[in-house]
DNA sequence: GTATGTGCAAAGGTTTTGCCCCAAC
DNA sequence: GTTGGGGCAAAACCTTTGCACATAC
């Protein structure tokens, strides 16, 4: 289920030198049995039901530490706050312009396409994300009925 | 140069019912004149040089106006706020994770594709992002040397 | 003239920081 | 025992809002 779970998170944390606290494994456990797009507050209420001492500015720090371990990724999904979800295969969104809900989608744009870009731009890409805004079905029908 | 000069802004505005008020001019003249990808405060400044007495939260009225009429577009670059950019052909952008730098490059990935992902989603596309992150050739350098 | 837009100041929400204590190593 | 990490409260930021006045139409 959870893209960390073939290496916990304690050691993935050693490994880059960072200590592996409760608080670091209850924050990634939340992103994994929440299901992703969550925002900081988001992780933060939901945790706290666990650790209901846990701050909010260690929810904020430990996003850093996850991403800079390389185990969450940031989303902007829409206009508002960030969002974070676990890395894990490429995957893509689809933003509703009407009711906000987002579709992922497997990456679908061939590796080679990607790749012969960096090679026109001498760019080393390292991360794609391919973001797609319009209507959802039930938006589409709202709209003209 | 600007891609909204073959209609003046004032009858984009008018056309779409809301007045053509000096600051708005003003503002995605600012847009136009210094590049894109400026947030709020940038504009801010550097419209204000011609109009002292602009207030940052006429900047921001401005800004969900131009973005409801179709003149300009939100970007997520980076962690950072938000940025603008004059809507025009699709670009997407390379954003070096070392320094920061943005590179746009022209759509070349199919329409074909995307509307293939539409179609198999049952999604309305009305818009594509294509972000790529990575590091351009003289952070590289930097970092191996 | 009227409704929409602006400036100002204040509020709101999100994210960061300082400081001191605590716990992982 | 050290050093990095957490809790708390305050600050810093970015963005939005209320209100009274101004102005585009």
């Amino acid at each position: 289920m959870c893209a960390f779970s073939a290496t916990p998170i304690s050691k993935i944390l050693r490994q880059a030198g960072r200590r592996a606290t409760p608080q670091r494994v209850l924050i990634l456990e939340t992103l994994c049995e929440n299901g992703d797009h969550l925002n900081a507050n988001e992780i933060y209420s939901l945790a706290r039901r666990k650790a209901p001492c846990l701050s909010l500015s260690t929810v904020y720090r430990t996003i850093d530490v996850l991403k800079e371990v390389g185990v969450i990724e940031e989303l902007h999904l829409s206009g508002e706050c960030r969002r974070y979800e676990i890395k894990g295969e490429g995957h893509h969104h689809m933003i509703c312009r009407g009711c906000g809900k987002v579709i992922e989608f497997k990456c679908p744009f061939s590796e080679g396409l990607i790749h012969d870009l960096g090679e026109k731009y001498d760019f080393e890409i390292t991360g794609a994300h391919l973001d797609l805004r319009g209507y959802c079905a039930e938006c589409r029908q709202k709209m003209s009925g």
